[in-house]
RNA sequence: GCUCCUGUAGUUCAAUGGAUAGAAUAGAGGUUUCCUAAACCUUUGAUCCGGGUUCGAUUCCCGGCGGGAGUACCA
């Protein structure tokens, strides 16, 4: 912001001439005033109070006239209250201000060129045995978000997807569909593929457990104790040995086994796909960990040759990582074959090869915060120039009100049909409301609900810390009211129905209306600072809706709220929590709400006061449009 | 046991070490001949406990207590 920037520099100036010391911009703390005392900033004196050796008013006092004196462009007055220095800027800044947002579409990000740092980011990341829930839902929203962020703080980014198409899971599902599929497919059956192989999943997980505990009950009849019953059972379950060896069969690359994998992979990509096109996410490059896994293994014997890591009698290869605090990390199995870091490390080697990665973030439950600790080491001492400060975007669980999500139990909350729903509900409640929209057609009905009911999921997910766990209860369904992606969203179709209405009435009566201005460039600036000026001698006492001349303290507030804009993006990148920037959209929209309902502005009789009114709604649908496409939200023109 | 994360209104969430801890929801009450009432206004209600650091602590440090995760030749 730049009134805030030019305060802090006079503040520097004022220090360095009035005490004589020269201190960081760091020093100066300036905060948004509370609304309880006149004033737009407030300077925090404390921390100068060694230097001036005076008290905090006094010292207050000492740097507001400075300010006044020196910067009174910028500096309206100013007034004391113990240790805080409360800052009343002048009009014209806020105007030119709200010019310069609007001459700037993208106002409040970073620019990305060719010079940009390459950030690329890891999200999804699905299991190819079973369709995606909420917290996949999570990690996709997430993932999506924080690549706009990141691409808002001027890097380039990359966002890629690690497929683990491979492994004992994906087998059982193979197997339960040859045993017991009858040779279905989505076609046949009418589902999603990812949904049918969930079922196979599931189906063998069933038909497992019951072989396992007719076993275990013939082991303790003839003996055994619990542990060592369940433990032999485990061991010896012919359907579990069955899905080994098929296990087995795929990494010797047997055609048959490889042919079905591919079939029933390729059906779960299509149910993939659909998920990710209705949650509006992408990637630029994905990976399979059956092509990086083989790679894995040849880095860490790599590293096993240049003494990184040692070998066991069994054969199995492990880090040794006490010297850093942590355990020993088995890298290879004495069997020969590769472990989760293993493929984590061959992923890792192929990105290395495709990319000048300067950062690498990994989007993943926080479940694996040792395993990224231990990964982060592990690329470090491999020679990956950003494996020691990647970071690990750790989020936390989605939790249901008893408990944990489990796939195999059943307690999972379906992506597909949590999405159905809230676009469902969001058209149900539409329905009530449509009768001011009687024009719209059942497609653009369609299409709003579809807006309305992802944005409130969207934000109902993105609002939270996603360091925290959080808690998603299935009974009550997520709102559409108060602090809510539709909230904001009715605010932007309210601000959108103004300015069209305020089109048409330009053409008509040729209102000076700046929503309509065919060139963005010559409006504003002259009329809105002449209108400014000109009431500067109009004293405000602080009240909060008394108009100071073309702008009221509401207006002035709102400007303000805008101009935090560019900080909260900055905020939520650098400590990568995109709740930062739902909760701005949220704070604006509040205010916006208020100013609408004691304002008139398209009603306003005195032309220029409409048009800056005009301009300050256009102004915050953009912000609102800009900072929720940072989150993935759409925007709907009605609703 | 050890490591990490986390404890804020009944509930779901906020608060770069700053002024009287904010919202939403639930509860109570109000606002529509007026630009979209998915809105606005009023009201009830909270920092787990004990120390420490300092002008000032929800925030930082130490110790408890509660919740979660990890500590697999699973991913």
């Amino acid at each position: 912001m730049q009134i805030k920037q030019r305060l802090t520099e006079a503040v520097v100036a004022a220090i360095e001439q009035l005490y004589g010391q020269a201190i960081p911009a760091s020093m100066v703390q300036l905060d948004t005033t509370r609304k309880e005392f006149e004033g737009h900033l407030t300077l925090v004196v404390f921390p100068f109070l060694k230097m001036s050796r005076q008290r905090p008013e006094a010292t207050a006092e000492q740097i507001g006239t400075y300010l006044v004196e020196n910067l009174p462009e910028v500096v309206a007055r100013y007034n004391v209250i113990k240790g805080f220095l409360n800052i009343v800027i002048a009009d014209t800044c806020w105007a030119a201000l709200l010019d310069e947002i609007r001459s700037d579409e993208q106002w409040g990000l970073k620019p990305v060129t060719d010079a940009s740092p390459l950030v690329m980011i890891e999200y999804s990341s699905p299991n190819t045995n079973k369709p995606l829930h909420l917290g996949h839902v999570r990690n996709n929203l997430l993932g999506w978000a924080l690549a706009r962020v990141m691409e808002a703080n001027g890097n380039r980014v990359v966002k890629t997807n690690i497929v683990n198409d491979r492994g004992i899971h994906i087998c059982k599902s193979m197997l339960a569909w040859l045993k017991w599929g009858n040779g279905e497919t989505p076609e046949s059956t009418g589902k999603k593929g990812d949904h049918l192989i969930g079922d196979y999943y599931v189906a063998f997980d069933r038909h497992y457990r019951a072989e396992r505990q007719a076993l275990m009950d013939t082991y303790i009849a003839e003996g055994m104790t619990e542990e060592a019953a369940k433990e032999r059972a485990e061991r010896e379950s012919p359907l579990m040995q069955e899905a080994r060896q098929m296990l087995v069969k795929w990494e010797q690359g047997d055609a048959e086994v490889r042919s079905l994998w591919q079939t029933m992979n390729s059906w779960v990509y299509a149910g993939f796909d659909e998920t990710y096109r209705a949650l509006g996410v992408g990637f630029d490059k994905i990976y399979y960990e059956s092509q990086t896994y083989l790679e894995g293994k040849a880095k860490v014997e790599e590293g096993l040759e240049k003494g990184l890591f040692y070998r066991r009698e069994d054969g199995s290869v492990w880090a040794d990582l006490t010297a850093e605090g942590l355990d020993e990390k088995l890298l290879l199995r004495s069997d020969g074959t590769s472990v989760y870091m293993t493929q984590d490390i061959g992923t890792a080697k192929l990105r290395y090869e495709d990319y000048p990665i300067d950062k690498m973030i990994y989007v993943v439950g926080n479940e694996q915060n040792y395993h990224f600790q231990v990964l982060s080491i592990l690329l470090d001492k491999l020679g990956f120039r950003w494996g020691k400060d990647l970071v690990h975007f750790s989020y936390g669980m989605v939790e249901l009100p008893n408990g944990k999500m489990k796939s195999r139990e059943g307690t999972v909350v379906d992506a597909d049909d949590l999405i159905a729903k809230m676009v469902a509900d969001a058209r149900e409640l539409s329905r009530d409301k449509v009768n001011r929209l009687d024009d719209i057609t059942d497609a653009e009905a369609d299409e709003i609900a579809r807006i309305v009911g992802m944005g409130a999921l969207k934000y109902f997910i993105l609002k939270v810390d996603a360091r925290k766990n959080m808690l998603f209860n299935p009974e009550e369904s997520i709102d559409f009211n108060g602090n809510t992606g539709p909230f904001i969203q009715y605010t932007y179709a309210r601000i959108r129905s103004i300015l069209r209405k305020s089109e048409q009435g330009c053409t008509a009566d040729a209102s000076p209306s700046l929503a309509t201005d065919p060139s963005p460039k010559e409006k504003g600036v002259d009329t809105f600072v002449d209108a400014a000026s000109q009431s500067t001698g109009a004293q405000s006492d602080g009240a909060a809706s008394q108009s100071v001349g073309m702008l009221s303290a509401v207006e002035i507030a709102l400007i303000q709220q805008l101009a935090a804009f560019g900080a909260s993006v900055r905020k939520a990148g650098t400590d990568y929590n995109v709740s930062v920037i739902a909760n701005y959209c949220y704070d604006l929209a509040k205010a916006f709400n208020g100013f609408y309902h004691d304002f008139p502005i398209l009603r306003e009789e005195d032309g220029r006061k409409r048009a800056l009114r005009l301009s300050l709604c256009a102004a915050v649908a953009q912000v609102i449009r800009t900072g929720m496409g940072l989150l993935g939200i759409e925007v709907p023109e009605r609703m």
